[in-house]
DNA sequence: TATGAATGAGTTTTCATTCAT
DNA sequence: GATGAATGAAAACTCATTCAT
């Protein structure tokens, strides 16, 4: 309570704290609307401040997008490179590994809007798009094709078109977390993610068809 | 600006004059910058007409997207159904056989753009997201559906669960005509999508695994 | 009435009009608040308008500063310059002559008030400001310079030195410029200006002092 | 914002703590950039304290404008007048000290840049602009005129209008100080201002013509 | 029908001012 | 006294919608 103690805790951490709350309202709302139809009024209403605080930390509305999408960035880029690294067990495994985790790391939480809100916004801010595309998607996709590349390597796989069946495997799950933030709501609740990714990796490695491989 | 559904009474329609190159030149912007971005100016000028002239055919901004997105179902829902019914041939040719005639119907088609726009503006509008997605998507994939049965019922397939596997075989496509209105301009271009719809059908037909089948 | 008839005078007019009556406003806001203090509601206000009306012609407050500006300075540049050309006369007639001439011209008309807001937004607007100085200010010296030239060959003039006695004869005209826009409503009405000219310039080519020249 | 003249009620005043830095840095860039366009911040950036430091020492905005104008006035004020009291020789000689006398203590010093400032606020703020006049530009007219009346009344001058002499005298200096603060920038560089104010007083002195005074 | 100038409510952005620390 | 985060009222700017022609 002396006029020495300017640093104490609480008044610094309220000064940190800040832009991630900002941050978290802004994502709700962009991928909910959509960055246009999102007013800034909403976003500092939902994170509990005045209009004027958000111009405290970002620049505009179209800074605290990119901020928005950085920031949703990081922590998808920190982990995820060194599941295939660190991974033993049949290459089939590993590829069942890789969509459970990405889908808990991301798909399953809030990171999963921005997916959405960066194919809708991708006309509207390319540079931004394209940055997400090569870091988050391209990366997730890089993951199983590594993962493919290993698989035929050992001949656990048949020598398919490794950019396909990158897509083979990985849509489904680009179609959940899509869907989690649009039809949510008006299509019959999925079954367990968890379930389906495990059953359509069973189908997509095995195939649908019941005859013999050759 | 604000994205609420009215259900307003029927006014005096002069749908047959609604002139096509409106709905073509809103359904383009509405892709491509999403419905709140895009201004009826933009709109107007693109269509070669004044700004007023929108208003002698749409009653509102929101109804114009209503117009847009009815005009861009109809097409889809007149033609499709009857590809089942009227085909001879494996199952499997059945289903490669849709998955063409669908990408050339709609993802190939100015309307895929359509999917991703009620993707994006699905939580602006819920009530046209939910009929967009149960007369056109689950449309798409209940064709899907209809042949898996037939093939499981057949012999020909294996007794997968047909929910996952309706999305194992239409995921990559959905993700094609997602792509086409986002990141295509920052992403290394596709191989030939036919091309890339036969080499997924090879795969989650024949399935990953290089084993014989039990 | 016929609706073929749409080139109609009055609504052309109209349009036509609006900009000078938009500009009108501007200048008189500018003039007396300078550009920041100037509220685009006020300008609106003052030329009938709405706030969205200024935006059709003008880009932003910025833009509309420049059209003042620049609508301000052409009746400038179109005279002027051929009083020098066309006079017959002693050097001094035509040094009264100009600056009575300039005086009704510029100092008495509302163009006089871009003088004041040129020096008030001159670090603001440092190419407009040069401009103006340019164009306007060193163009009205530049007459006088002239005139100075002639009387000084003729040997009507003593060899004084010409960039200062241009402002020996041009800074009085130029404070009775700032003065109307500026202390004119706290100080003693000055008198009339052009028996004020008239005295100065008997002061500037006579002299003070009262002692025969050698 | 709002440019209005609060006479309010004096409050406890901290006069003799404000410090210099604060108004320094006000004055200059009220200056430059005129008093609505001056931020705050800007004022406590240049002065190297936080903008809540500012209200401890001014009540608003225009309480510091009102500061800085008073603050630049009173050394003015206090010299000045015993100039021409204490003076011998020549009137000539007294109109020249003067000039130059005020060109060191007002023009060349930042106390010019009050001028410009006073001008340019004259319609926002006008008892401070007529304050400014008749403490500033009135009394070192004033200084002139004075030396005028001596130099009638002695023979040395002729019988020529004080008034408008004044302004004669006056004005380049008037208009040395005002460059400085505007068109400093984008006009050639003016001759030496000493220089310049001895050629002026010696034509405004001597006049332009060249002929015997009769 | 068609136009496009005009509107004004709504949105982004700014900034003087306050106040808890 | 000093700070600077927070505020909110006000200003710039946008754009769906209207309407006179």
């Amino acid at each position: 309570m002396s006029p020495i103690d300017k640093s104490n805790p609480p008044r610094r951490r309220r000064k940190e704290a800040r832009p991630s709350e900002l941050l978290a309202a802004a994502l709700d709302l962009f991928v909910e609307k959509g960055f246009a139809a999102t007013r800034l009024d909403d976003v500092a209403a939902r994170a509990g401040v005045s209009k004027g605080t958000l111009y405290l930390y970002f620049d505009s509305k179209a800074a605290l997008l990119k901020a928005v999408v950085e920031d949703g960035i990081m922590p998808v880029l920190d982990k995820g490179e060194d599941i295939v690294a660190n991974f033993v067990g049949s290459t089939s495994e590993l590829l069942r590994d890789m969509l459970l985790t990405w889908w808990s790391l991301v798909g399953e939480s809030k990171l999963s809007g921005i997916c959405k809100l960066m194919i809708a916004e991708a006309s509207n801010f390319p540079e931004m798009a394209a940055y997400y595309h090569d870091e988050v998607l391209a990366r997730g996709q890089g993951l199983v094709r590594r993962a493919l590349d290993i698989g035929i390597s050992s001949g656990e796989f048949r020598g398919i078109d490794v950019e396909v069946a990158m897509d083979s495997i990985f849509s489904p799950l680009l179609k959940l977390m899509l869907w989690r933030h649009s039809f949510a709501g008006c299509c019959d609740i999925q079954q367990d993610p968890k379930s389906y990714l495990n059953k359509h990796l069973d189908i997509v490695l095995n195939g649908v068809l019941s005859g013999t491989k050759k």
